[in-house]
DNA sequence: TTGCACTACCTAAGAATCTTATGTATGTTT
DNA sequence: AAACATACATAAGATTCTTAGGTAGTGCAA
């Protein structure tokens, strides 16, 4: 996928990911954005991680660590605070889609 | 608008505006986004006039200094090399348009 | 049984691309 | 005359990626 293009919209992904599915870990999301995108969009741990504990932080997702037999898991799920934040990152993002098109599919004037 | 979104897309926006509408100069640029997108996009000059040099820099974008009155503009316009960015450009933003459509319509799996 | 791929977490250095602020200068309107 | 618009530009700082590395458990095939 163009990294460049994906640039301010990890955060949208992710929250909404777990405003749909409910609690995910991180390599979770990651395998879930690759088969709902057919490949095309791969997230890097690089950039996941710090996004999480990023919105971790400022209380848009909380978390909880599980024992999965010998290794752990960070469940994440969205606030009531996150959800509200979604909205708004939605129609931000219908905002740009909207305006992009507008730019792109413009012929002369 | 979403200073988080644009990034990234705006390489992608001048070179379009430049290969629809012929040559222009930087100003007319900010204007001509304000325009399409009634006022949603706002193009700052702090982003503009830097993308502007390295693509020109890149043999993407060629100019022409001219006077006007006593004042004078630079303009620019897409070279042969810029027409086949822009093919590459504008497929991208349609893959990660398709991509945002899936992960941002999907509903529980 | 060893080594490779996959799962699962993480961080750090560096690159890229914005915002905000600032500067210069001319033109136009009130 | 002052304010706003046109028109160029750069610099410091913030943000958000990539790339590259690290740790460690799991499962399978040579």
């Amino acid at each position: 996928m163009n990294a460049k293009l994906l640039r301010g919209s990890l955060d949208t992904i992710i929250i909404k990911l777990l405003n749909d599915h409910g609690e995910m870990y991180g390599y979770e999301i990651t395998q879930k954005v690759k088969d709902i995108t057919g490949e095309e969009v791969k997230i890097t741990e690089g950039a996941l991680y710090p996004s999480l504990h990023k919105l971790e932080g400022k209380g848009i997702l909380s978390v909880e660590t599980r024992s999965i037999g010998n290794r752990f898991r960070k469940y994440y799920s969205i606030t009531k605070e996150g959800k509200s934040e979604l909205a708004t990152m939605l129609e931000d993002m219908k905002i740009y889609m909207n305006s992009m098109e507008l730019i792109l599919n413009t012929k002369l004037t």
